[in-house]
DNA sequence: TGTCTATGTCCAATATATCGTACATATGAT
DNA sequence: ATCATATGTACGATATATTGGACATAGACA
């Protein structure tokens, strides 16, 4: 019930995806699990996925550790993403403008990308205050409750935003629905006006600024975003959008290109 | 006839590790490339690299880049690199770590590990010096030509070795044979020391460091070296074997341990 | 024009991967 | 002692994934 892979039912799955699957549970699972334990909790076989955890651990995508026979994500995951990392080299310019934003603003600077139908915090860099707001990087967040989420999906059309987004995603925290035409106006309206801003919808506290990075082609890549409390962000907000926006500005001019081609 | 994947002959290959395969191929080659291309170069039958190319695509595990219908490795990759160096929190240490070396000694400092049964260098620091020495990152080197390599092997018994190691690799890049014996001999000699050195193997210029760094259960779980001109080397010799036990010994306080458990 | 290579798609045959089930063992509760 | 649960292994049946080869297209070249 977390990825995509139902279809219909009494189809057997295939080895690749219910391999990835693993790794994605484990990714945000964030600990080792015994194999048990994984076929109980995505609702696998405990044959295939015995199988195909050992056949992951030959090849060094999954690793033994935390003892008992538990697995976590391996070696070699870690080789293939610094790849993917060095070719897209969006990293070390990112590293530097959240830097720069967050000595600005002293508040948490953010860069924010989707991961399949999900939002996800990539980067992040803590404001200089006495009560700082985090977020933990890596998970995966219904797009329709993030600022970002209005940029992230606006190249696509209306029916392909419906399409994309899981339906269960426009309920929101506090379990009052958010009516996608709702959203689907938010998107156009942030994409016309090239930023979105809101007081967060998942907590009570934080206002959300968001503006897009672009890539080669012009399709947004990701978001710069700044996390503030809610006074601040609303005191603050021209000068917040400017230094957001002249981020955003360097970062386009040397975005996920890659270095050798 | 790059991985380990041939077994006997006339058999299926499994999809799992054909997909990993071309994955590891993307890495080695740095560069997008056309199922077509790639179905040819590691020697695959193109309907099924085509089949596994399109399934991986699916997973995010793959992307378009570069045109042409070329493919490289995908964000996905990057997410669950990620969580395993977030898991594994060696990275942040081992950068300050490196840092500190490479200005004390002005010397090329790396951090490298075992990926498979090859050596890789995961990080790297640069010296302050006119002519700087680097290597790439993430490449693949057979363990026989590096001075890391003598350490990254001593927890086998002399037969795993031999088992472990590609008897091709034991040709050096000067076409040179080196003797498997030999080898492991130097492989116990550096065991006992704790730190092996030598004029590299690979160029004729450069002396290498490298002293392991070891895991929790007390394996060596990777190594840190200097590699300085060979003068350079000789001739500070001491000092630089103090500094990187000296760096070693700190990275062993807090080394792969995992940050929740 | 004809021929060659490079590229991608489609399809049927069969080798095999997935999965249900049974089995083995350990641990803890009743 | 008996039962229930958690964990890992073994194996056969069958649904299907892998594969070779046919087919289509486009460009290069002579």
């Amino acid at each position: 019930m977390d990825a995509v892979q139902d279809e219909a039912a009494g189809k057997r799955a295939r080895g690749l995806d219910r391999a990835f699957e693993i790794l994605d549970f484990l990714r945000h699972k964030r600990q080792a699990l015994k194999p048990n334990e994984i076929a109980a909790q995505i609702g696998a076989p405990r044959s295939s996925v015995y199988e195909l955890v050992n056949l992951l651990l030959r090849n060094g995508i999954l690793e033994f550790t935390g003892g008992e026979g538990r697995v976590y994500l391996g070696r070699k995951l870690y080789f293939l993403g610094a790849a993917y990392e060095n070719h897209f080299d969006f990293t070390r310019e990112c590293e530097a403008t959240l830097e720069h934003l967050a000595d600005e603003t002293r508040e948490t600077a953010q860069f924010c990308m989707l991961d399949g139908n999900k939002y996800t915090v990539v980067r992040m860099r803590e404001g200089a205050r006495p009560f700082r707001i985090s977020t933990d990087i890596g998970q995966s967040v219904p797009i329709p409750w993030t600022a970002s989420g209005r940029l992230l999906v606006a190249h696509l059309s209306d029916q392909e935003i419906l399409n994309f987004i899981p339906p269960e995603d426009f309920r929101l925290p506090s379990s009052e629905w958010l009516e996608p035409q709702t959203f689907i106006a938010e998107v156009r309206h942030a994409e016309r006006e090239g930023f979105f801003t809101f007081n967060s919808i998942v907590d009570s506290f934080t206002h959300c600024f968001a503006v897009p990075v672009r890539d080669d082609e012009g399709h947004i890549a990701g978001t710069l975003c700044l996390v503030t409390p809610r006074d601040d962000g609303l005191a603050n907000r021209d000068r917040y959008l400017a230094c957001l926006k002249k981020a955003a500005a360097d970062l386009n001019q040397t975005p996920t290109r890659q270095k050798r081609a």
